[in-house]
DNA sequence: CGCGCGATTGAGTAATTTCAAATCTAGTGG
DNA sequence: CCACTAGATTTGAAATTACTCAATCGCGCG
């Protein structure tokens, strides 16, 4: 597990040996089953997770009990409710596996010792919340310009494995519309 | 102008005298008058704008030639298309004043360079860049539980300054729906 | 076989869009 | 002070889209 971090964080950054294993020893790793969680809502816990393997759901319940999908996080993927990680407060937010998933984490007390310590990783996780912004931009951008049914072909397109080991009622809730209504759609 | 931009970072990280006549040296400076636009959809020239006084938005302009505000930039923010100025790509959107508007930019090349040059100012986009991120997941998600009403008062009481600047009309297009519905609405 | 989960289908209802027309408002020039 | 204009907002009515609730279907697995 801690190889496939190594190989994720050095396609933008090389490291020493040295400095991935001061690295390694802030991580922790841990394994999940297909239903539990990493994390729920009104925790104080919240730490930063790398996908090794796996598929996870970031998901929040509204006060009607209905769950809707903030994001999923697959291989290679740094998932986190970040304004709980950030801020430290509450989670607002649940993280749940779809699939029997392998994870490395980070608290932030570890995260900011590692800032600290070896500064260039900043580099690296710059470059990663860069992306993240580039993809929110553009997931915004698509509910704007798109009608439901566009963005759902969009979705499949994007992510093909996704759209294999995910429900459909699930990429509805990412949607933001009903499983009836995708149901509807012939592709 | 270059004062607050000073001021700006170092509310999250402290600058030598030094440090920021060489950060200055990377920015040109820039005033817009009111419907101007500071980068065009195609264009090449992508920048990473800093808003020091004034109003701008960020639009995509689909195929049926409407008009879609990604997001709005006020005193104090950053701004631009992610996406084109990151990776060296055309621009897929347009920035327009909304009001007379004076800016502070730094190229693509000057950006790497001040990070290369200077990296600890990496630790300061690092925590822009994460609340980017913040923000981003809280639009996805208001979208996903709210209805257009309530997603339109949670806009007006989060950015009530921003409501009085800009028409009805525009907030519509940020919302993503159209100016008659919101019209309709009684708060 | 029968259970459980997910997907589909039907019918009625609610929300939103579209298009067209009317109204409002601030600024300008006579 | 008034008429005029441009931009923004509102209103009405029909059409579209999506939601909800309920029933049914399909399939893999013990």
């Amino acid at each position: 597990m801690f190889e496939t971090l190594r190989n994720h964080i050095e396609k933008i950054l090389p490291l020493t040996d040295q400095e991935f294993t001061f690295i390694s020893s802030l991580f922790d790793s841990k394994s999940y089953k297909k239903g539990q969680f990493l994390f729920q809502e009104g925790e104080n816990l919240s730490r930063h997770y790398f996908v090794c393997k796996g598929l996870l759901k970031l998901i929040y319940t509204d006060s009607e009990a209905r769950e809707h999908i903030v994001s999923f996080a697959m291989e290679d993927w740094w998932e986190s409710d970040f304004e709980a990680f950030y801020l430290q407060q509450k989670t607002s937010m649940s993280l749940i596996c779809i699939e029997n998933t392998d994870v490395l984490y980070i608290t932030y007390d570890n995260f900011k010792h590692l800032c600290r310590t070896l500064p260039k990783i900043e580099h690296f996780f710059l470059e990663k919340a860069f992306f993240g912004c580039i993809a929110a931009q553009k997931r915004i951008l698509s509910t704007l310009t798109s009608n439901t049914k566009e963005r759902y072909t969009q979705l499949i397109l994007r992510y093909p494995t996704l759209a294999q080991r995910v429900p459909k009622s699930q990429l509805a809730a990412y949607l933001g519309v009903s499983r009836e209504t995708l149901s509807r759609f012939t592709l």
